[in-house]
DNA sequence: GTGCATGATTTCCC
DNA sequence: GGGAAATCATGCAC
């Protein structure tokens, strides 16, 4: 102890003799000093001393301190003092008001499913949720399950750290109280002071989980970035699912507005989602409408192969073959299950009776392909006056003639027996 | 590195 | 809600 600071204690000391008196009860009025005062200026005088004692003779006199009488009501002044003076100033510097940022931090735990019970990760359905509405349904399967190993990781980490941190919190706390406690017998330590450090304590550790959080924070969206990046990261189709979309449009340019059905199926056939097949014809149309040229060769391969594939099913119903032999196309699925004479007479068909013949939708394809063969080998020009083979499939106002209502019976199985809009054409 | 192709997203419209 | 159009962002050939 300085001397600054004995001198401070002897003279709080020396004012606090009052408070000293509840415990001796006596008291000189004429102003004397009493023995119970003597004996506190007898004990200051051997604390000062001690400092120029030995360590030996110190821990003697500290010793025979310690077992005087006079001893617990010391300790119960200094304590007061204590509280008073050092205690007070500092309560007013460490009470801060609520922390919004661990509020913050508590929330997107939460919301991210990191902290609170187990539920899968309400974080990881929505972001599930958001992925199963666009991307490859395999692809991000593989991603899902990753992103949700990964989140339950983290969060077993999260627990498991919290609750290191909640238990050394708690040993230290006990340590501490303890400790002070030992010491309230060889020094004033109040109740109050205890009670503070265990704030003091709870607050630091408060700090170090605020980090924790932080950092748990900081991972979960590191990884929700890299999962939402992979998700707009583009991959081009397969070589078959473009065949496959490619086979489709072509063969149903007049009206390329797949149904839900016929999306299914060619998302299955594809091995892409239904929505990145709604995205290929969305892009498809707009970049075919305007620029038809550029996408002409292309058409004509694919028209030629429908084509050919709509020849080989004519063949095959004129020789008397099963109407529903299958088509030989390779993707197998735009079937022409009509006999090659229903076929023949569609040319002859006014649009009545292509209604009501049942079959102009599932021949549109095929004669969709036709047209572009015979468009391509010159021979359109003999027949343009025939209704069937519209040059264009656009209208003046760039939309095909029902975009605005697009056929909900574009898929081949679908296509029998109802009307399509592409009679019309 | 550049330009084109292409899948995905966003915004607007009906 | 579905589609058109514009745009973004990436893949890929050169």
């Amino acid at each position: 102890m300085d001397e600054a600071r004995m001198m401070a204690a002897h003279a709080s000391l020396s004012g606090m003799a009052s408070l000293a008196q509840p415990v001796s009860g006596e008291m000189d009025l004429g102003g004397a000093p009493m023995p119970q005062h003597q004996d506190i200026r007898d004990i200051l005088q051997q604390i000062m001393a001690i400092t120029d004692q030995s360590l030996d003779e110190a821990q003697a006199r500290k010793h025979a301190l310690n077992c005087h009488r006079m001893k617990p009501a010391l300790f119960s002044v200094l304590c007061e003092i204590k509280e008073k003076t050092v205690l007070s100033i500092r309560g007013i510097q460490e009470e801060d008001p609520p922390d919004a940022q661990l509020m913050r931090l508590d929330n997107m735990l939460l919301a991210e499913g990191v902290a609170g019970p187990e539920k899968g990760g309400r974080g990881a359905s929505r972001t599930l949720a958001a992925a199963a509405a666009g991307g490859c349904a395999n692809d991000n399967s593989i991603e899902h399950s990753d992103y949700r190993a990964k989140l339950s990781q983290i969060r077993q980490i999260y627990h498991s750290e919290l609750e290191k941190y909640e238990q050394a919190c708690s040993e230290f706390t006990t340590h501490v109280m303890n400790l002070l406690r030992e010491q309230s017998r060889t020094r004033p330590v109040s109740p109050k002071e205890i009670e503070r450090m265990v704030n003091i304590i709870h607050s630091k550790f408060s700090t170090i989980q605020m980090q924790l959080k932080q950092s748990t924070c900081e991972a979960v969206m590191i990884l929700r970035s890299r999962f939402l990046d992979a998700r707009r990261k583009r991959r081009n189709f397969s070589k078959q699912a473009t065949e496959v979309l490619n086979e489709y449009f072509y063969s149903h340019l007049s009206n390329p507005y797949p149904s839900e059905e016929a999306k299914e199926d060619l998302a299955k056939r594809g091995g892409i989602s239904v929505s990145q097949v709604s995205n290929w014809f969305g892009n498809k149309r707009i970049r075919y409408k305007k620029n038809m040229g550029k996408f002409q060769e292309e058409a004509n391969i694919y028209a030629a192969k429908t084509a050919v594939d709509a020849t080989n099913a004519v063949t095959q119903g004129k020789l008397g073959s099963s109407p529903s032999t299958p088509n030989s196309s390779s993707s197998g699925s735009f079937k022409v299950s009509h006999s090659g004479e229903s076929y023949l007479n569609l040319q002859a068909l006014n649009g009545d009776a292509y209604q009501s013949s049942q079959l102009g939708a599932n021949i549109q394809p095929q004669m969709d392909s036709l047209h572009h063969v015979i468009h391509a080998t010159g021979r359109y020009d003999s027949i343009a006056g025939n209704p069937l083979y519209e040059p264009q499939h656009i209208d003046a106002n760039g939309r095909w003639p029902s975009s605005s209502t697009p056929s909900s019976i574009t898929s081949p199985a679908a296509d029998l027996g109802s009307v399509n809009s592409d009679a019309s054409n």
